[in-house]
DNA sequence: ATATTTAATGAACAAGTGTACAATAAAATT
DNA sequence: AATTTTATTGTACACTTGTTCATTAAATAT
């Protein structure tokens, strides 16, 4: 059973008026008004489909969250030559991944967006390193899995967020490089 | 120049109406109306004082920010027995600290609350560790302090974050020797 | 092509928001 | 104690929000 076309219609012109907004203001200072009077739909339908702005923006999320598990998925093309004992591929690749959607992580981290979003990030990186931290630890290690991966996850981020305080003046190449310097450390 | 009286009994009803309704509702959602409802305030003068609700809560989140650096001077009391080579007494008491403000964390640990707290939670952290990761790397190494510190402060409340979404079950003494675990891994 | 289903619209509602201003009352100053 | 200063109040305004519902119109099914 397919979708109405008429159902399209209207979640893509708000979408659209969405990505349009969020280039000259923030998420959390978009009106269901102005969104919906940019998109050209009635009020009622928005709120018909969606219960707020943000969960709008969440539907773009899972799109851009459905190519951080891509790219864990693919082939492993850039630091060949960089590898140290505990890093692996996933955690490399994730700099990439946000260089290529730069302007949606640009709002993932601005200070006023809900810590959902950081969470919802947060937890598909957490998911991603558990599978090495579980494989290379064993069964039988008394030790919670989930804080490990926690501290690793989050440690990611805490370079992903300063390299957006530092307007991703680096490239994801360098940043590559400098996660390698340190967990060498 | 003291403050005017009148100005301080307002913002102590607000402070208090806040902290009231925060016990049963979360930050976001507390109008503006309801609150000076419960503190007896005209809601004009709230605004006279604060634009939004928000604004309450930071003056709350700073007294406990204050406290954050008071426990990093303080004598290192609790884990004599537990150092490792790079673990210093600031990221341990973090924990301590944490679990006496818990009320407090777990909003600055809620979804709906804007990632801006996270942020200045974030920067008390990043500050505490900058101090020892220069003084511990030297002044002529080719690395960016900022980055190896934001590294290991996210890491850090990487662990807060999953204990806060396990309920707290483990004592800040479980969370200081599962930190001495995972740094000596 | 027509009938049926269902989504979008427009209008109206109560409630909250943010702002402004004259009137009042409570502090601080003399 | 009287005067001056200034914070608070009450009221009003235009606006946004979230919801409801009958009407209209577009898409799907026959």
């Amino acid at each position: 059973m397919k979708t109405d076309l008429r159902i399209f219609k209207t979640k893509e012109a708000l979408r659209n008026a969405l990505m349009h907004l969020l280039e000259q203001k923030s998420l959390n200072s978009i009106s269901v008004t102005e969104l919906c009077q940019l998109a050209k739909v009635n009020r009622g339908t928005f709120y018909a489909h969606y219960g707020q702005v943000e969960n709008l923006f969440e539907e773009y999320f899972k799109t851009i969250m459905e190519d951080l598990a891509d790219s864990y998925q693919e082939p492993y093309k850039y630091v060949q030559n960089l590898l140290s004992k505990d890093l692996n591929p996933a955690t490399i690749r994730i700099f990439h991944h946000i260089e290529k959607y730069q302007p949606f992580y640009h709002i993932v981290f601005s200070k006023t967006v809900p810590l959902a979003y950081y969470y919802l990030l947060f937890d598909h990186v957490q998911t991603l390193i558990k599978d090495d931290v579980s494989e290379h630890y064993g069964n039988g290690i008394d030790i919670d899995i989930s804080m490990v991966s926690a501290y690793q996850a989050n440690a990611i981020l805490g370079l992903a967020i300063e390299w957006h305080r530092q307007d991703f003046k680096q490239s994801a190449e360098d940043m590559n490089q400098l996660l390698v310097r340190v967990l060498s450390i």
